[in-house]
RNA sequence: GGUCCUGUGGCCGAGCGGCUAGGCAGAGCUCUGCAAAAGCUUCCACAGCGGUUCGAAUCCGCUCGGGACCUCCA
């Protein structure tokens, strides 16, 4: 079997994976921060590491693939000293900070769902491990690697920095950090610029707050990642991955305080996804140029014509190599919902092809074909690019213009199941139940009618149903097997 | 200012030393009552300037763009 490979962020190379205990594999994602809906740019992450969760399965791992929801924690504003973004959200709605945490972590299940992606196996949040959390700041403190200040308890960058490495995941020096680090208001609690908080004392009006022994507060927001990876996989696990954006700060400090905590570096592999752009710029919250996925699914959006479906919509994430910028527009969208569109018909055609004695093409080569494009580092465009072979191979033997046989036939089967189904997770958007039933009736008895049309030569009246249902948005197919039709 | 990424045809995007990426759009042909679909063929590229090499989109240097991170965001 191919080996895999998977670019590292440690080492900014692409690495031979090798999982510490196989065949099970931990894998842990920076889940989203529940206090708004989850915009596209969230989403393509989760989708990218659906991808490689879906592989990894595919290649046989028993995968635990842990998934956190932000559901305290994560400050507002200038770090350590804004407000809590979940608790200034229950103020301005007038809600229960968790009333805010549960509308959006069930809106953000709703719409993973609806892209077809897999639930992850564990998926905890941060007020369910509070304990956890004070336990690991407890040692950290123990271990003289952080320090309380007037309830708040800060990790100590800079002495750590002295026995590890603080930047392994960026590559930058520690001098010019602190050179570079802005001057924040209101932190001359803290000894050194780049201390962040594990803890962080509650202000009277602060709704989120739970006692520790330092008084009551807060955790901070790294800290939660720390706790959660390592209560569910372990002080050392396979894949730790997020955006991109999460690299410099979140994560670098994810790791020093799991060195700090226990002495040793959470993951083996570091996975990074690339941001979705909009006209070259970062699609995000702040800056105001994000997608809701609903505005997408319906089209309710100025720089849309049309809606696009979920599966188009997770086709199009596809075509791009999770490391690459995604540049995201409104013809980019038309282009792969057509391509998407062949995808799945051509599926349908493989199911009504007849077999021939020879062949006159290579399945089994596609097919290693497709299994090298994902061992390499998960290249999803190149594996869609074979899977376009597969197309041709299959409405050419179509048009009786090449042969497959049974043998053929059957891998392609399987190679849709493998990588269109399974690894790709892309479904027929087909549906089914009675409004559906109901409509093939119909359906038939006016094709029937236009075929009669047909055959007395009045093309006046068959053209006239065609364009009608075109303008229904029904298209009509005539081919030599007979007509058919599609929405 | 620092760290890093990036610039590929009308659009989206792979490739990262020699071999057609792919999709969408365009053109032609085949099929067809006409369409559509499908098939085949085809047009349109590697930001610029130097260098390394038998050979560069791919490596190196410079120039000019674009972006991310260093502050909240996946």
């Amino acid at each position: 079997m191919e080996k895999l490979y998977i670019y590292n962020t440690l080492s900014r190379s692409k690495e031979e994976f090798k999982a510490i205990n196989a065949p099970f594999l931990g894998m842990y994602v920076c889940g989203p921060t529940v206090y708004s809906d989850v915009h596209l740019g969230n989403c393509r992450t989760f989708m990218s590491f659906d991808i490689i969760y879906r592989y990894l399965l595919h290649l046989g791992y028993k995968v635990r693939y842990v998934r956190n929801i932000t559901d305290a924690g994560h400050l507002e504003g200038d770090a350590d000293v804004g407000e809590d973004k979940i608790s200034k959200k229950a103020k301005l709605s007038q809600l229960e900070p968790m009333e805010i945490v549960q509308q959006y972590t069930v809106g953000f299940r709703d719409i993973m769902a609806m892209f077809n992606t897999l639930p992850p196996s564990i998926e905890p949040t941060a007020t369910g491990h509070i304990i956890e959390q004070q336990e690991i700041a407890k040692q950290i403190i123990k271990n003289g690697l952080a320090y309380e200040h007037n309830g708040t308890v800060y990790f100590d960058v800079e002495k750590f920095a002295k026995t590890n490495n603080y930047t392994v995941l960026t590559n930058r020096k520690l001098e010019e950090l602190l050179e570079n680090t802005r001057d924040l208001d209101g932190q001359e609690d803290k000894k050194g610029r780049l201390d962040f908080a594990l803890w962080i004392k509650a202000k009277p009006e602060h709704l989120m707050k739970w006692p520790s022994p330092w008084g009551v507060g807060f955790p901070g927001w790294h800290i939660e990642c720390s706790a959660m990876s390592t209560k569910y996989l372990g002080e050392q696990f396979d894949i730790h991955g997020g955006g991109m954006d999460l690299q410099a700060t979140h994560h670098t400090n994810e790791i020093a305080q799991n060195i700090a905590y226990c002495g040793k570096s959470p993951a083996n592999y570091w996975m990074h996804t690339n941001m979705l752009t909009v006209n070259g710029q970062k699609m995000s919250k702040s800056l105001g140029n994000s997608f809701l996925p609903m505005e997408l699914f319906t089209g309710n959006h100025p720089l849309l014509t049309k809606g696009f479906s979920p599966m188009a919509v997770r086709f199009f994430m596809m075509q791009t190599h999770y490391r690459s910028t995604l540049d995201f527009s409104n013809e980019a969208l038309t282009a792969s919902e057509k391509a998407y569109t062949r995808l799945i018909d051509s599926y349908k055609t493989l199911q009504t092809l007849k077999a021939s004695d020879a062949s006159t093409e290579n399945v089994h080569a596609l097919e290693r074909e497709c299994y090298h494009a994902m061992n390499d580092d998960f290249n999803t465009p190149v594996l869609i690019a074979n899977l376009f072979d597969a197309i041709r191979m299959i409405n050419s033997a179509n048009d009786k213009k090449s042969s497959l046989t049974q043998e053929d036939i059957d891998l392609l089967n399987k190679i849709y199941q493998h990588f269109v189904f399974d690894v790709m997770g892309l479904k027929k958007e087909e549906e089914t139940g009675k409004a559906n039933t109901a409509l093939e009736g119909v359906m038939q008895l006016v094709l029937e009618l236009r075929d009669k049309a047909k055959v007395n030569k009045d093309f006046a009246t068959s053209d006239d149903i065609r364009n009608k249902l075109t303008a229904a948005h029904i298209q009509v197919k005539d081919t030599k097997e007979g007509t058919t039709w599609s929405i």
